[in-house]
DNA sequence: CATGAATGAGCATTCATTCAT
DNA sequence: TATGAATGAATGCTCATTCAT
């Protein structure tokens, strides 16, 4: 009952009157949810006719879907991943405290609670934002990590686990608790004491200890930033 | 020129018939979401006329809540937490394997994606569930830790954190991964490598090394990560 | 569809509970209307069943009709007329006082209100309403005024015309606009004004300027209109 | 995320389509009351979908006041008030007799019916109708009398009570039969005896009598009007 | 291409009435 | 006789979508 829409809409028409609807759209969705967005109220946000709305999108459920879309595009390039340095601890910590920031937005929060509602109906939606969203973060992660095993600061089998793990335990507390709306944000206390014990356990699990470490860091600040 | 009922209703009636429309609500609810669930269809699936719904529920949210509740108490019933002994590894990773298996089975994905979109409606919704769930189980493995710390095989500040940071651990990867629909279900095999490697980074971060254990540690490195 | 109805009905059941279902009836009519009233409301306010509502009562609108026809009985009883007199103004004042003070109290103009409105649907309710209202006011009246004419100090051709008119002219203000919401209730004040100045109009119009009172009359002029 | 509106739909869209939904609504409001009265039936009946009378209405509600002040501003208009002339007799009857015509028109009935109805729950469309209505009427036929006044055929310190008495008066007997169901409508026969009857009591109270009468005065009317 | 009036199926909810107990 | 749970048609209102301009 589509066709070509995914390519030829992203394509189509003035794509300042498309990027005007998106920006209404994402306004709409987020204050109301899919069911609770009107397309009445996204015309009007939007500043837009009815009409206009079929003309770049083929349904409400294809305007939701290209807003999620086109969302995930621009975020992922937001996070900033730890740079190399010799002693894993403080770029772990500044990472952590970055993401759990930004996640425990309200409005990050409103739209993962959207997404999530949105992949019973949609599931390509939500694998979509999972791949370029946690999954994304994990990859870039994983890749700063093993930097470090090959410093020999960190030893580790497999390094998208220890990535996913280490995100996990900073989001851990928080985040859930902001998702199911038990706290209404994190404030930064409390992010950084979530994510120092976060960092605490990565690096018991997986920082190399004894003399051999302590030698190895001594000179080996240079060789790791890689 | 009205009622007090709340309590009265809740509890209300032909506790069977109560049941049969909660159990018509789940299906229809999870299959369809909130927004998407009609009173007709669920008065249709429960076997009930619709007036019989207004007469057992206030209102379509009434009857979502007094559901989610229910499952909950009912769900929280069903989980084991470790038994006291000497090692908590095995006690720990028998507990992780059963709780992961639990929350990433489709109806339990199903009715979480439900809460979260819901909570954007009715905050309390969330925080109920929030509470009974995830803090719940908290809770409960807390107590379990504070055991083992006493008996001098576990070492840590903060019980909840820790018992947190073990949830969190044994879910890192899978239960996402369900919730965007990035995976259908988690296998055991799957369940069972997340779980042990979230017991080998708890027990790493939190264990204490006994003369038994240290041995092992001083070249446990290697051993350590199968 | 009915039968015997109205005359079985009177006499059916347990008069006491008859009784005690209309009271409560009554309450819920005159505060919601007919159409606004439920029966669920009236049952509970009456303190019976909904069904035995229907043992006593085949439907709503019959409930309704014994209700007004009830009403009316009693109602009819209350009003003192004015007893002969020499002069007839201070009767009639009296009588027209007490008539408008009955007529603009709430609780009857609610019921004139739900009475009109049910005259649309039910006509003969109306009419019953009429007849034992309005007109059986003007009859009594009349019969007064006759005895007036015959002692030679009012004189008309149309009795019933003539009481009809005097009572309309206490009415005239006062009644329609507490019928139409302009004014919530009459005060003692305006209705004594109210009431005076049609007496005057009355007398003006139907009395005799007998000897007597023509040499009052001939300096009176002043008196009157105080 | 709503709109401001209000005027703009009270005024709103195509004139002709607000008619012709208004035409549907009084056809279908004066045959069944305001409860009576289905949007579902106001749609059929008026030729539009139901969606359009929520354009042009906001509710039920909406459109039933629109109706009603829409009806009373082009009804006022019908009335033509008595001209002056030197004798008040045959000016007042005229008058009274054209609005009693006017007010016992069966649809008229209906809409006062519905009105009366209508102001327990609309408190505020009673009183407009009053003041557009009844009140409208009063002052007009006040300042009509007022110029009797001056030019000395008429005396009376209260205009506005000396007109209500008047239209009062040609009303009583006629129209609140015709409200109550007692009388279908009012033969011009009728209303002919009651208003010259309303002229004779009247102009009897507030009548000067003219050097004609002045000898017929001379023991009764002269001493009257003080 | 843009508009916004019009549509009508669909929704949550109410309520007069019935009937097994 | 009295009850009140159950019914299901009907209600006011919304909204995604279409289409003449």
């Amino acid at each position: 009952m589509e066709a070509p829409t995914t390519d030829a809409q992203v394509a189509a028409h003035e794509p300042a009157k498309r990027r005007q609807i998106l920006d209404g759209a994402r306004r709409v969705f987020l204050a109301d949810g899919f069911d609770g967005a009107s397309m009445n109220d996204i015309a009007r946000v939007a500043g837009v006719s009815k009409g206009t709305l079929y003309v770049y999108f083929d349904s409400k459920e294809t305007l939701f879907e290209a807003l999620i879309r086109d969302d995930r595009k621009q975020q992922a390039e937001r996070i900033v991943f730890p740079a190399g340095a010799a002693d894993p601890r403080a770029p772990l910590a500044a990472f952590g405290r970055q993401l759990i920031a930004l996640m425990t937005q309200p409005e990050m929060i409103a739209q993962v609670r959207i997404v999530i509602a949105a992949t019973a109906k949609f599931p390509s939606l939500g694998r979509a934002f999972y791949e370029s969203g946690p999954c994304f973060g994990e990859i870039r992660l994983a890749e700063r990590l093993e930097v470090w095993r090959q410093a020999g600061v960190l030893q580790f089998d497999d390094g998208r686990r220890a990535a996913r793990q280490f995100i996990d335990l900073c989001k851990s507390g928080v985040f859930t608790a902001c998702l199911f709306g038990a706290a209404d944000t994190a404030s930064p206390a409390e992010i950084a004491r979530n994510v120092d014990a976060a960092v605490e356990v990565f690096m018991r699990a997986y920082g190399v200890p004894s003399a051999a470490s302590m030698s190895l860091a001594i000179v080996g600040g240079a060789a790791i930033e890689a």
